[in-house]
RNA sequence: GGAGGGGUGCCCGAGUGGCUAAAGGGGACGGACUGUAAAUCCGUUGGCUUCGCCUACGUUGGUUCGAAUCCAACCCCCUCCA
């Protein structure tokens, strides 16, 4: 049988939107919360634990996997569904993100990236044509374009630079996935999306989302934000960008973000998330809660019987102690990093799930009302 | 009984006359983390009426302008020889 990428609204509240995402391994209800496995793991966390918590889909890298273990061996293994034990949909980044978290050890040019690997020293280069053939050799439900992300606060000058060059990019990457199509390297149901830039610069937003939109993506993502502006700075480049994309195509916001940014941004029509923060913040101690994030490190659980949020039907959020995990934590055992970031990471799919039925029942804005003090202003 | 080595802040440990309230670890306490170079990183860690004072390097006494550092006695600990 044959699958089409395609992108179902099925319901809305305000600006939030309830939909539903089909790709060749099974359809992404939205809006999403995709933890992120770069390196073809969704660290510390068992993919089975991931399908349970009810995660749809998750996140790869091109940039980790080009260099380790190498996209033409994980082709030749079958594909990253395959050799990670995920049968799910999964969307692998460009490394678009790695041109500026990497920023010492790469040079930007029209043509393409060079990246020094950060393992071994030796010089890559992507391009965007390189960039979709490793995602084709990956096996990528949805693909995303190969962009600049720049580090906040920017220059105009340098800001304007990246969204020219990002949508250069966007139309060779769209067409390069097109000769993938063509000659089989891609197969119909995969999707290329491409990435708005312009900081939060709103003149430079319309400009990079109006481009990208002509160019017709089956899916635009919101690019470089949560990368050093501050929270409403965020929020209203959000939303004017939101209000520039088509109704009738999946938004994704990159690289976010907290609880309460997934509220806000979910409240400002986004579609599509992912973010470190769960996994990270699992294992270095931290859990996030119905009650508010709070440190596993701190004394005050040593003695505390009672299990890390009741309210979170995952394993680890309610048969394990806080006081063991407290003890774990600071012994630095595994089982502590592992523990917390499957409580982290089926508390985030449980908040995805509150949103869409709010969503579903028209009731977004009361639902997060009356979430949001709950969270705490450290959420 | 003889010979030698050693006792430093919560722990280990550097330091042999002033730049030492005392390096460096560890531990403890707290914080950060947003398309993962992160099981990582950053603070604090004697007290007070905090631009200064007090108490501190086994104990007591001494030398000196000045002592964790030099001297004496004493108390512990370790190694080797009897």
């Amino acid at each position: 049988m044959t699958h089409c990428f395609s992108f179902t609204l099925k319901a809305t509240s305000g600006r939030a939107r309830l939909g539903e995402i089909t790709t060749p391994h099974g359809t992404i209800r939205t809006p999403a919360f995709m933890p992120v496995g770069t390196a073809g793991t969704v660290k510390a966390v068992f993919t089975d634990q991931l399908r349970a918590a009810g995660v749809d889909i998750v996140l790869a890298n091109t940039y980790h996997l080009m260099l380790r273990p190498g996209a033409e061996r994980i082709a030749r293994l079958g594909g990253l569904h395959a050799f990670m034990r995920w049968n799910g949909p999964i969307l692998t980044d460009s490394g678009g993100f790695q041109v500026m978290s990497l920023s010492k050890l790469c040079r930007v040019e029209d043509e393409g990236v060079t990246f020094q690997s950060h393992l071994d020293g030796a010089s890559y280069e992507l391009t965007p044509e390189r960039a979709v053939e490793i995602q084709c050799q990956l096996g990528a439900d949805i693909q995303m374009q190969l962009d600049e992300c720049v580090a906040l606060p920017a220059s105009r000058q340098h800001t304007e630079r990246a969204v020219a060059r990002s949508l250069a990019w966007a139309q060779r990457c769209k067409n390069a996935f097109q000769r993938q199509l063509e000659r089989g390297g891609a197969q119909a149901g995969q999707a290329l999306f491409g990435i708005v830039q312009g900081g939060t610069d709103a003149e430079l937003r319309r400009r990079s989302a109006d481009a990208l939109v002509a160019m017709d993506f089956p899916g635009y993502a919101i690019g470089g934000l949560a990368v050093g502006e501050s929270a409403s700075a965020m929020l209203d480049t959000l939303g004017l960008t939101t209000a520039i994309l088509p109704t009738d195509k999946p938004r994704y916001l990159m690289g976010v973000g907290t609880p309460l940014d997934l509220i806000n941004a979910v409240e400002r029509g986004a579609d599509m998330f992912d973010c470190v923060l769960p996994t990270r913040a699992g294992r270095h101690g931290q859990a996030y809660t119905w009650a508010g994030k709070l440190s596993l490190r701190n004394a005050r659980h040593a003695d505390d019987p009672a299990p890390l949020d009741a309210n979170n039907p995952c394993p680890a959020a309610r048969e394990y102690s806080r006081a063991y995990l407290h003890h774990l934590v600071k012994s630095g055992e595994y089982l502590g990093a592992m523990l917390l970031s499957w409580a982290n990471t089926a508390f985030y799919q449980q908040l995805m799930q509150a949103m869409r039925e709010a969503i579903a029942q028209d009731r977004f804005a009361a639902w997060a009302a009356e979430t949001r003090p709950k969270l705490g202003a450290s959420a």
